[in-house]
This record gives C-alpha cells, structure tokens and sequence, in this order.
DNA sequence: ATCGTAAAGTTGTATATACAACTGATATGA
DNA sequence: TCATATCAGTTGTATATACAACTTTACGAT
C-alpha cells in the first residue's frame, strides 16, 4: 500500500503544528512566572482586559479575546468566584478591588515573563508577532 | 485605592495575550477543515511525525512537539485507542496501515486549511512564524 | 549481582478550549 | 399584544494542556 499525498506532504510546513509548538512554549514561559499568584495566563488576560474597560458583557470579551462564549463563561466564573471580578450589574461585568489589588502584585512577575519572552524574541521577532496576529484577526470580522 | 503599576501597564502589549489570540484563531481554522475527519489538530501533528519516523519513543515525541509528557501520553492514548498508531513494540511506537490510510485521506482538507491560513498570513506572515519558532526553540535546548 | 538513582511512562487533578444543545431575554413584525 | 426569531448566556461533553505524584524501567557503581 502507497501513500501517494502523504508521500508528498512535509508535515515540518505545517502551520498548526508550528503556532501549537510557539503557544505551547510561551504559555509555559508565563505561567513559571505568574502561576505564584494563582493566576493562569487566560486569566491574566482577562483580568487585564476588565482593568481598562468598566462594564463589557460576555460577548464584547469574546469579541476583543477571539474566544468562544463557553470558554468565556467559564474562565470568568473562575474569577467570579475568586471575587476579582463582579457580575453585580449583570450582564455588565466589572473587575473588583480585590480583583485591581491582586493584578497590581502580579505585574511584576508579568513584567519579568515579558522580559524573558523579549530576550528571546527580540525586536524583529515581537514584530513578528504583531504582523501575524494583525493578519489573522482580518478573518474574524 | 490606586494601582501604580497597573496603571503604567498597556495589558495589549501583552506577548501571551496575543500568542493565545494567535492560537485561537489558527487552531480554529484548522479544526474546520479536518474535523470532518475525526482528527483533531493536535492528532493530525502527532500523526504526521509518526508517519516520517518509525520507532520512535514518548520522551522523543515530546522533545520534537515541545510538549509535556504527560499530554502526549494521552494525546497518543486516543490514537491508539483508534489503532492508528500501534505499542506493540513499546516503549517504540510505530503509525499503523490504518493510519497512514488515514492521514492520507485527510492530507485534501490539511491543505485546504494550509492554503486559507496562507492567504490570510502571506507569505510574510507566513515567515515570521518561522522567524518566532526558530527563536523560541533557543530555549528549548 | 544488587542496590540505588535517574529517566520514562502513567495516573490524578485542574484549567483551557470549542461545539452542540438548551435557556432566557430581547426585539420585531403581523 | 403576541408570536417568533435572534442573540446572549449557560450547561453537557470531549480533547488539550501541564504539574505533581506515583510506578516502572534502565542503568551505573561498587
């Protein structure tokens, strides 16, 4: 039996398996430097969007994070019951004190996992990142 | 109450913010045009590796997937599970004719995906995926 | 040859992710 | 007003991911 496509194909091109490798090492990198704070790196994103804007629902975070409403209401019902994020004026959603308090310490851990991920991106490659995530969200409008 | 380094901090140059976003998004187009064939983007990877290399071991796999050795063991579980990928020479493992029969069926929808994340990246996106993966992996050693 | 250590593999647990299906709210047209 | 249709939010289920802890295997020194 021959596999003619699969013979054909470097698997090595392909572009899921390269962003999963590339996700899968700098999730790593920021959860070493956050995870002491309790926070995982979805939930820093979270948190970080909520600190800058004051009453977005579900479906303007699903929006500004591209993440399915599923995945957004459970991640926020993590947050919501750890406090750091109210659903007292629902559907509006808003980051607590508490919430505020808890983002202010972990920003220096963040800053050092930035720093980390800087060192081995450089600049040409943090353009990288923003000329491929400019590209990609074009699709989701 | 205020929140000094909260407030010095732009959350939107944040490198795991957009990497996750990066990841959403290509995951997704990915998993619409293979799902179809019950593999899942992570599967279809795994796959592809054991289809150029045979014997190859849990510990290799994750050295060449940069992923945790615990993932791959259940990610490889499935596939074994679905015989297309056989322990039969354990710890070696080997893609199985079910498999590689398979794989090949699937490759149409891969290239698909390959080409629609292609028009949106072009071929400077395309680069500097390369560009990020190359400098991420100096970590890795 | 055996004992001890280190490495590989497995299992328990928690979060992240998305699709499908359901619920509830809201808005719109007859 | 009411019927319906759409949209937001929730819940069920499955895979992906990683850390911690455990088991098993392999290996090295004496």
């Amino acid at each position: 039996m021959n596999y003619p496509l699969l013979e054909a194909t470097d698997p090595t091109t392909c572009l899921s398996g390269k962003m999963s490798r590339i996700s899968r090492i700098t999730a790593n990198i920021f959860r070493k430097h956050i995870k002491e704070y309790g926070l995982s790196n979805s939930q820093m994103s979270l948190l970080f969007v909520l600190s800058k804007r004051r009453d977005l629902t579900q479906k303007e975070l699903c929006d500004i994070l591209f993440m399915e409403k599923s995945t957004l209401n459970r991640n926020l019902k993590r947050l919501v019951d750890q406090k750091y994020v109210t659903k007292k004026d629902f559907p509006a959603l808003n980051i607590t004190e508490t919430g505020k308090a808890h983002l202010e310490k972990a920003i220096p851990a963040w800053r050092k996992a930035m720093k980390e991920i800087r060192s081995l991106l450089l600049a040409d490659g943090e353009e990288a990142v923003d000329t491929i995530l400019t590209k990609l969200k074009q699709s989701q409008l």
